[in-house]
DNA sequence: TCCAAAATGTACACATGTGTCAAGTTTTGA
DNA sequence: TCAAAACTTGACACATGTGTACATTTTGGA
């Protein structure tokens, strides 16, 4: 519960409200988002709201394009990447996990709870869902397995990120790291090359494999 | 919006206003369990309620203890049920996300969802991801996998459905039979005999392979 | 320095939820 | 058949939330 400034003379501003809904979006999910509460953390009167935003209705709009724009997009970017082996690829798709400025783990949970409960929310999910998972078969594709293949390979991989969201597991670092090349191996059939590991280990300032 | 009744004398019973809670939560989460809105379903004035629970929270205990029985319990059962390969032994995991008896997947998403709020709840969901885990990694080290590799397997099936039933998708039985043959090898390492496929499709009332 | 816009605050009306209590009604079984 | 047990209900007191109308303060610029 901290106490949110800004540079111009106001308290308050959209982008105020809306960090503030943020937070409370990924740390509780969306129920606990609601305007008194907010108002409270901000300092402000609850009703000071209103002049941002219409109603709640549309502050929760708002936190849905920013969770839309973000992930959705830098995971297809990933998967089209270039990479010179579909080791390389699927660790470039990797970097999605280990990066919190180009995948957001804890709002795409919250996304998917909220999901739950709203049926427009529902299919901004599936809709997500279905361009990820066209980007990365389309990648296992390029790398010449076969169709089928490629559907459930790519399934595999994203499956298994999204379970682990789903599990809400905080571990370290070097344990993750140290599950790397397992899966590498599960996802594509092919042990990584330890040169392949080891530029993916350098880029998440991770030494000592 | 149905009616629910019952044997005895009396409109409502213990049983009653668990069942309406246990289908609002699969449904639509717990926030939306909430006493009012359950006796309005069941045909009762609100206050009813409290001849059977102290309170809300009494009621929300109940729905959680409900989900541990039988999910961790007939997971951890299929993993350790007798098999002659590990694609066999695989497969009578999977009977867990096939058959509704076995492991309800719709009461996992909505605990799952609801741990984002609880502290308590989370604390619960782990203890249970940990007993699972543990069980699917020990089917593999009996079957001669490494320990970090069985570790990773157990990780990947598991992830990979919990993922699943994140994702929320209603698919066919036809297009999820169609995946298990890929689905088997990548996580075992080995493609499956046919006959194990088809014992595995007869239980589940599935022809045509 | 003074004004208008921008931002904030107060008061109100309303909705939905919780839990307690005392006063019913219905069922069961001796 | 009738009393006790099992259940049901409406009234009450309270809490937390929403959104609107209108008054007030704050701010930057003429």
């Amino acid at each position: 519960m901290e106490q949110i400034s800004n540079d111009s003379g106001w308290r308050g501003s959209p982008e105020g409200w809306l960090a503030a809904a943020y937070d409370l979006l990924l740390e509780s999910g969306v129920d606990t988002v609601r305007i008194s509460p907010l108002a409270k953390k901000l300092g402000l009167s609850r009703t000071s709201f209103y002049w941002f935003f219409k109603d709640r209705e549309e502050l929760l709009a708002a936190l849905v394009a920013r969770w839309r724009d973000k992930n959705t997009g830098n995971l297809v970017k990933q998967a089209e990447a270039y990479a010179e082996t579909v080791v390389e690829a699927m660790l470039n798709v990797f970097d999605c996990w280990l990066d919190k400025s180009l995948f957001d783990s804890q709002s795409e949970f919250a996304i998917r709870s909220w999901a739950l409960q709203s049926p427009d929310i529902l299919a901004e999910v599936q809709k997500a869902d279905q361009k990820r998972l066209d980007a990365m078969s389309q990648m296992f594709v390029r790398f010449g397995y076969k169709e089928g293949s490629a559907d459930v390979r790519a399934r595999t991989i994203y499956l298994v990120q999204i379970g682990y969201i789903s599990m809400q597991t905080k571990e370290d670092l070097a344990v993750r790291m140290k599950r790397i090349p397992e899966y590498v191996e599960i996802f594509t059939g092919e042990a990584p090359e330890q040169r392949e590991l080891d530029r993916f280990f350098a880029r998440h300032g991770y030494s000592a494999g």
